[in-house]
DNA sequence: AACGTATGTTTTATTTGTAAAACATATGAC
DNA sequence: GTCATATGTTTTACAAATAAAACATACGTT
């Protein structure tokens, strides 16, 4: 049944939300101030010490983050690599959501972090794509975004939608 | 701080991703066979009938499911305008994956599962405004949407990346 | 050396979403 | 009427992510 398999598709995320923000804190941590511990992270995260420990921990014994006799936490070489592929996604959504939709500064923030970490490899290198494309300086997109947003809200009549054909989604535009 | 504000912010959503299929799948299975039990709820998405019976008995509780003599199962009106707001986020993202991006057809379903939740209103509104004059049969759209797709892929080294500009992302498109 | 503070871990508990099993009830076949 | 099956609930258990509190070091000041 089709409509199962995409709901258990839900759960084969390679890291949850939780551990990409555990992983970004030490990246961001290592930027700012040059070092990351236990503590450094909790305080970023606004989570315990305690909880962050743990996670943390599982995250040593994964082999995503290394420790020194200092108890001073850095990211592994495959660690790098998901934060980099985390921070691409975020930077992609939260460009789209800024420059193209125009989605308020912080609301663009916060979804941007929702949905970056469940975005497959193929969607993410699509939507670069577009965006790039969208952004460039190319007659074709110029013309085209500035068409977009003079005519601000576009289509909240039934006429002519090219999504209500298929599904009636009339109500999102309709209600506050 | 601002990053832990906008991880905070990741707790702040109405419904979870759970409750969200759930509730479709009342709407899903009315529709299909006229009408939605426990048990053909816990079918449907593949649970057992243990697990669907307590979501689904605090959803009765927080008024979004309703329930007849026989123990067959409505959507209050609460229930049914939230259904409706999930289904076309849903709808919204699935059809600028697949129409815009092209994003092969099953990915395209998971990944705007995934995400349909999570979206404020404001981004989902805006992304709809969107994906309906990206779509709609005006010269502009129709130029650029030509040119995007002519490009096939665009802009995999730095020269003149928008996005780059900013922050690096060119290992997303260097790796497989 | 002793005290206070920061740090890290461990233990205990909670919440959410789930499975599994036991149980109760209802329905239909015979 | 009895038995098998379907249905719904409850109970018990588990995993993940967290808080809270207790505990153990360690470090710096005095």
């Amino acid at each position: 049944m089709a409509s199962s398999d995409v709901w258990k598709a839900f759960e084969e995320n390679e890291i949850t939300h939780s551990v990409a923000h555990h992983l970004v804190a030490i990246r961001e941590l290592k930027d700012q101030y040059g070092y990351a511990r236990v503590s450094d992270v909790a305080r970023h995260l606004d989570i315990t010490r305690g909880s962050a420990s743990l996670t943390l921990k599982a995250l040593r014994q994964k082999q995503f983050v290394l420790e020194d006799q200092n108890k001073f936490l850095r990211l592994s070489e495959r660690g790098e690599r998901l934060v980099d592929l985390v921070l691409a996604k975020r930077a992609i959504v939260r460009k789209f959501l800024k420059d193209v939709l125009h989605v308020e500064g912080y609301q663009s923030e916060v979804d941007a972090c929702k949905v970056e970490h469940l975005l497959s490899e193929e969607t993410s290198e699509k939507l670069l794509n577009f965006v790039r494309f969208l952004l460039a300086d190319t007659p074709e997109a110029r013309e085209f975004l500035n068409a977009f947003w003079q005519t601000g809200d576009f289509c909240h009549d039934e006429a002519d939608c090219p999504i209500c054909e298929d599904e009636c989604l009339l109500r999102i535009g309709a209600d506050g």
